[in-house]
RNA sequence: CGGGGAAUAGCGCAGUCUGGUAGCGCGCAAGCUUUGGGAGCUUGAAGCCGUGGGUUCGAAUCCCACUUCCCCGACCA
């Protein structure tokens, strides 16, 4: 391709609403536009980098067994009545009537139209498993969309279903695709971790995210150095810590502590550390009132005091009722009206001793309290956010922290979608059994936010290479010089004849503006034909990411370029 | 939805407090000069000042309502 009649605007400065780097970088060289709020279009420069990513996953995905599919972005009403999600769904579901007034919505995923795509063709044993996925438009009604393409609402999505007769083939074909997982964003040429994650509102019994590792990143990663366990922090399991430092002991009693409401305050007050306080959470759910026990140098984790609930929603800051007092809650002497409250507590209650907890009126607290002086609480569970300090709750070993943006998710579904849908077969015995799922999301307009979100510096993106637009940009650096348009022709159609994915820049432009086009727009490897070089025999070659320069021979210089592209392009087309 | 901010030329901004009919930089067009890290000079085109209403002789500026966008929280690829 030659850069004179490519359509890539690049700018010099990105729109101010353009806060993280993949948004400025990716407006500024001319890869999107936005049109509203979460909602993009894609120039050419995207697609190329969009279809470099598309091609990656197909063949990974063919090898490891699945077929693609394309399903309607229009989506009926019924399908989604009948798993219950038009109701469960919520307004992030654009829904909408057609002409005659029937209900639609536009997809977010496509576990329904999957299901009964499946259940009205797949009938025996005998033709199972079925693996299917497509790469397709998405939409969600993000109540916030933000951070550009890493969360719009409408985005490009590849979402693949896996059905089989029973739960060890419905294992395997999860690790084929986590496994596909694995070769997928090595070979896009990314720092990724896959990592244990909740199974949220989808459902299910196991689940890995695949983490791109980025600063920027909105998912808190942990993972531990001796055994290897690494997952969201949403899940990450916590090792109970030791017994909190006893305080200098003392009567159990009440204690005035006028207006000190939080941890902080009650333990400054009191002499005591946050260790030994405990700290009661009101909490409110779909299921009613709950409260929460934890120490209070701990936090609660919300996403895992969900799920320990089995709750549909969960809201933290909101006034407690039931005679209970803000700041001052605790669960020994709980009035009348809370007396019948559920009540939980994480695994850190048990380690307390000698602690201090509200009093239930205001301004009172309790002090030199014993866990015998608390009511039957039954197991403790895991409730806490995993912490610096913690011990990693399957070895005991260290925690290192990471920041990742989720590219990936695999979930094992079970029967959630089968059952309802009535989505069976008939087994080897003429039984009739409900299919064992999986579903498996790759966001791919996200890949290409994240790749910069991780590849860039001051100057623009710094493409991985089997992701970049182009592979190798060549930089005429004077137009008008016959012998250098001579040259840098002869080098772009001998590397085209390679099967190089090259772009020339035969702008008739300074060549100032040539370098910083090609450093934004991040091609990975740069060839700068100039006269000065061509004096001396020689043109320049740039590694974009290490920085290295050589000068080499023009005699070599195909050759040598061919050789470096296939070095980094990771077996594409393998 | 709660909290905070913004909307003036394609992009970045000033002008608003203290009303008098719109300006700067970049970009764009033309000319001359320049030519290896976003050139210099000259000339030029380009703006229902987010929308609607109000106050006023007169509104980008003051008042009211609305819309859109961004940031922080709850949701997700």
């Amino acid at each position: 391709m030659r850069h004179s009649v490519l359509h890539a605007p690049t700018l010099k400065e990105a729109p101010k609403e353009a806060e993280v780097p993949s948004h400025a970088l990716l407006t500024r060289a001319g890869f999107i536009r936005k049109e509203a709020a979460g909602i993009y279009s894609f120039l050419p420069l995207a697609i190329r980098t969009l279809s470099k990513i598309e091609r990656i996953i197909r063949e990974e995905l063919e090898r490891a067994g699945a077929q693609e599919v394309l399903l309607p972005t229009v989506q009926p009403a019924e399908l989604w009545m009948e798993s219950e999600r038009w109701q469960k769904y919520g307004p992030e579901l654009l829904r909408f009537k057609d002409r005659k007034g029937n209900d639609f919505c536009y997809s977010p995923t496509a576990e329904e139209v999957i299901t009964s795509l499946v259940r009205r063709d797949v009938r025996s044993y005998r033709q199972l498993p079925v693996n299917l996925f497509q790469i397709a438009n998405k939409f969600r009604d993000e109540i916030r969309p933000r951070a550009g393409l890493m969360r719009g609402r409408e985005f490009i999505m590849k979402d693949g279903y896996s059905f089989d007769s029973d739960e060890a083939g419905a294992t395997r074909t999860y690790q084929a695709m986590f496994d596909a997982y694995n070769r997928i964003f090595e070979r896009c040429g990314l720092a990724f971790r896959p990592v244990e994650a909740d199974t949220g509102a989808i459902g299910g019994s196991r689940s890995h995210e695949f983490q791109v590792l980025a600063d920027t990143g909105e998912d808190s990663i942990v993972s531990c150095a001796a055994c290897g366990y690494t997952a969201n922090v949403e899940k990450a399991e916590v090792q109970r810590t030791s017994p909190a430092v006893a305080a200098a002991g003392g009567r159990f009693e009440a204690v005035a502590t006028p207006g000190k409401r939080s941890i902080e305050d009650v333990s400054r007050f009191l002499g005591v550390t946050p260790a030994q306080v405990l700290k009661t959470l009101y909490v409110d759910t779909d299921a009613g009132p709950v409260l929460v026990l934890i120490r209070g140098d701990r936090t609660l984790n919300e996403v895992k005091l969900k799920s320990a609930l089995k709750a549909q929603w969960i809201r933290l800051d909101v006034e407690p009722t039931h005679d209970l007092v803000a700041g001052f809650m605790g669960p020994i002497k709980l009035p009348a009206a809370a007396a019948k409250l559920r009540v939980v507590a994480d695994d850190s209650v048990g380690t307390l001793t000698d602690f201090v907890c509200g009093g239930n009126e205001a301004d009172v607290h309790l002090r030199h309290a014993e866990r015998s002086d608390l009511p039957a609480l039954g197991d403790t569970l895991d409730l806490s956010m995993a912490g610096a300090a913690d011990p990693c709750g399957r070895c005991g070993g260290a925690f290192a922290f990471f920041r990742g943006i989720e590219v990936g998710h695999v979930f094992f579904l079970g029967t959630k979608y089968s059952l309802p849908m009535q989505c069976n077969f008939l087994d080897k015995d003429g039984a009739e059994r409900p299919m064992v799922m999986g579903c498996y999301g790759i966001g791919v307009s996200r890949i290409m936010a994240a790749a910069v979100e991780q590849n860039h510096d001051a100057q623009g993106v710094k493409w991985p290479l089997p992701i970049a637009p182009f592979e190798v940009a060549i930089l005429g650096l004077q137009w008008d010089d016959e012998g250098v348009v001579a040259a840098a022709r002869e080098l772009y159609e001998g590397l085209r004849a390679e099967g190089v994915d090259v772009l020339w820049d035969d702008r008739e432009l300074r060549p100032g503006q040539k370098f910083a086009d090609a450093d934004l727009i991040g091609h990975p490897l740069q060839v700068l034909v100039g006269r000065r070089g061509l004096d001396q025999g020689v043109v320049e070659f740039k590694d974009r990411r290490s920085g290295e320069r050589l000068n080499l021979p023009r005699v070599d210089a195909i050759a040598t370029i061919v050789a470096r592209v296939q070095a980094a392009r990771k077996g594409l087309g393998g």
